[in-house]
DNA sequence: CGGGATCCACAAGGATACTG
DNA sequence: CAGTATCCTTGTGGATCCCG
């Protein structure tokens, strides 16, 4: 099994992550933005059921506050805002893709019990 | 940009992943399991500084509940118990691996402002 | 040693109403 | 359209006590 930190560096970095990522919707924001057809806030409200608008707003402006999340504002009426990735939250991209491709092989695992 | 995932397919994968990893203290404990070094109940108390035997418990339990962590109790006085990752739960390793490297590269995108 | 049970405080989150 | 403000309910997590 690979060692997968020193303990003297990452101590810090785990915490990050887990400061950065937590909550019910943070993930599921950035799984539309990776996927590139979700920039606009009222398409985050159709694509993810059951998110209020609060949490929406909370969240994307979180993203934004740890720089993952880009935000630009068309200055028209009606508004019109963007969400985009930082070249930052890009690079999440491998990580996030492993996280899915980890839970996919789940049932290699642990198949089904029958 | 990479897509991350086919719409139709991984919509309860990241719904899974959330769920899994979700919570202050589970990817601390998982990451210390990764380390190899911890298996015992009072060595993730003496190495996650602020957790409580509750959650300690009770995040544990939803690990093994999840197939991420198995359990083994010796039947003895006192009671001996260990913790390890199950093939599932060390097929992550990659992913928190990621994860981190993401985190260390920080400041490559976003050096701190001076 | 490795927890379970209980109580309690606070924070997270939902519903609704309103706005530039 | 893209939010903010407010209220209120729920959940999360800490502290404490207890037990095999």
């Amino acid at each position: 099994m690979r060692k997968i930190y020193t303990p003297s560096s990452a101590a810090s970095d785990v915490l990050e992550v887990i400061q950065i990522l937590e909550g019910r919707w943070k993930l599921l924001i950035l799984f539309h933005l990776f996927d590139g057809k979700v920039q606009r806030y009222s398409d985050f409200e159709k694509l993810i059921p059951g998110i209020s608008q609060k949490m929406l707003a909370q969240q994307l402006r979180k993203l934004e506050a740890d720089g993952i999340v880009a935000r630009k504002v068309y200055p028209q009426v009606p508004p019109k805002v963007e969400y985009r990735l930082t070249d930052w939250g890009q690079a999440l991209c491998p990580a996030l893709d492993a996280l899915l491709s980890w839970a996919e092989q789940k049932d290699h695992f642990a198949p089904p019990a029958s």
